[in-house]
RNA sequence: UCCUCGGUAGCUCAAUGGCAGAGCAUGCGGCUGUUAACCGCAGGGUUGUUGGUUCGAGUCCAACCCGAGGAGCCA
């Protein structure tokens, strides 16, 4: 992981006096200082040479304006006829979308200009042009969502999708920072596994010399094994569901941090859950402002998540769902919402509770037929278990799973029989309750979940470059 | 897997069973503050596929293919 500013160098030093040595050295300036759109403010009254692409322009005859991307941010180029020349000004005139160019000018201050960040626009002075593009597919136009999925490659260039993808590499990034900054380590965790973890999806299938496989679906019960060696270990990692689900909030290759800490029940679940959760938004807004608002996000609702987040029990959200039946009077609502304790919750469940409620909000104490087989029972109610999930408000639905699980060996066989899982493949997994059991809880964040959350966008498939859908796979 | 909707120019969409259209994009021309600019001209079509009804099908019927939204399932 490097850290802003600075760099490590592994540089390998040649055998001495039969050992190996490495040395890290650590520099300030990492690299040569390269004028960033991100970093525009800085510029203003200098000359700077911008590489990047043309993403629109428009011209009022000798006055020309270029919108000029360059990965890190958009911004306007502004080139005026007798000041340049004909024949440069010819040539940006034919210059299409899309097309790759060096544009060197001097910074201004401008609030009319657009751009991310705006108010800020370069006056050209020279343009060198690395390919001029004929006609690029992707107008600035309404598009459908079939075309421009099928040009998902093109499409990551358009600034909200660009928005999303630089909000979401700075989720990812303040997640791994929290759980690094909190005595965690992380551990990676196989992807080809040998049977279902859960026993609750479905699982892709590989053919591994010749025996059947499966793409892991979760690292849950390799983490379970780990902290017992290392105390708090997450493990980080694509995951994947074979599901026929086709819906906003399914892929069925997406990724998904589990932390997993040893001597933690459900109480302090909650408790670092909500303490996650507030960081991650927070630094999130803090970092990307400005992406969050070309998105148009309504950031009074987001600067609101911080702890401690609402929590009730699974009795009480059935109560509060049988309520909210009863107040209705659209039909159509009246039967989505019917339900009888020990259903699990729908889609339409989900979004009519967190309505309720301007944080996320726990819902814990499922019952353990609808949840997998290693929850830790409820004491005193064995139909119940210790889990909790927590539920985005907006209706963006469950972003985290987690629980408490089971620690004593002969309820974990038991449980393991009673779901009809093959126990020989899981006998590395009972021998953990056998060898220092020790109460332990983990879970599972969904990433997309998250970013389309925070992003406030409606299809979890814009939230990932290059999403997986029951019926795409390509690019 | 089930329910609903859709497939016409590169894109977004029109077209009572009767000449295949517009806007954007592209090319050419005009315009000094544009924000999806604007104005003029031009090129651009195997109407998802197969079959059927009809004097005549983009339009009606059948089957299939592809996609979207939702449900179930799932994080």
């Amino acid at each position: 992981m490097r850290i802003a500013g600075t760099q490590h160098v592994w540089r390998s030093i040649p055998r001495d006096r039969g050992t190996i040595c490495a040395i890290i050295f650590h520099s300030e300036t990492p690299m040569k200082q390269e004028f960033r759109i991100e970093n525009i403010a800085n510029y203003v009254g200098q000359q700077v040479t911008l590489k990047g692409w043309l993403y629109a322009s428009t011209r009022k005859g000798k006055l020309m304006f270029l919108r000029l991307r360059d990965g890190t941010g958009i911004c306007q180029g502004v080139a005026y006829q007798p000041d340049l020349g004909e024949e440069l000004f010819e040539t940006l005139k034919r210059l299409g979308q899309e097309s790759s160019l060096i544009v060197t000018g001097t910074v201004k201050e401008n609030g009319r200009a657009p751009g991310i960040p705006g108010g800020y626009e370069i006056g050209i002075e020279a343009v060198e042009v690395l390919q001029n593009v004929e006609e690029y597919p992707i107008t600035p136009k309404e598009h459908g969502v079939d075309f421009l999925m099928d040009n998902r490659h093109l499409w990551l260039r358009s600034s909200k999708q660009w928005a999303v993808m630089r909000v979401r590499a700075t989720i990812k990034r303040a997640i791994i920072d929290f759980f690094d900054n909190n005595g965690f380590i992380n551990i990676d965790t196989p992807i080809i596994t040998p049977a279902a973890a859960e026993g609750t999806s479905t699982l892709f299938e590989v053919d591994y010399f010749e025996e059947k496989a499966y793409l892991a679906q979760t690292g849950q019960l390799y983490n379970e094994a780990d902290i017992m060696a290392f105390g708090k270990v997450y493990c980080f990692g694509p995951t994947f569901r074979a599901e026929k689900s086709k819906t906003r909030r399914h892929l069925a290759e997406f990724w998904m941090v589990e932390p997993e800490m040893a001597f933690f029940d459900l109480e302090d679940l909650m408790d670092f859950e909500e303490q996650f959760v507030s960081y991650v938004v927070q630094t999130t807004i803090e970092k990307r402002r400005a992406e969050l608002e070309f998105l148009e996000r309504d950031l009074t609702v987001l600067e609101n998540i911080s702890a401690p987040f609402p929590r009730i029990s699974y009795d009480e959200a059935i109560e509060r769902i049988h309520a909210l039946r009863e107040a209705t009077d659209d039909p159509e609502l009246k039967e989505q919402l019917a339900i009888e304790w020990g259903d699990d919750f729908g889609a339409p469940h989900e979004t009519e509770l967190t309505k309720q409620f301007d944080k996320p909000v726990f819902v814990y104490g499922y019952p353990s037929q609808v949840k997998a087989f290693y929850m830790e029972p409820w004491p005193g109610r064995p139909e119940v278990c210790k889990s909790v999930d927590l539920l985005a408000p907006e209706g963006y639905g469950e972003i985290i799973g987690g629980s408490e699980r089971m620690s004593d060996p002969d309820l974990l066989i038991a449980a393991i029989e009673r779901h009809e899982l093959p126990l020989e493949h899981y006998q590395w997994y009972v021998d953990l309750r056998q060898y220092g059991s020790v109460p332990h809880s983990g879970f599972g964040l969904g990433l997309e979940r998250t970013v389309a959350w925070i992003c406030g966008i409606e299809h979890i498939r814009q939230t990932i470059a290059f999403p997986r859908t029951l019926n795409r796979m390509n690019p």
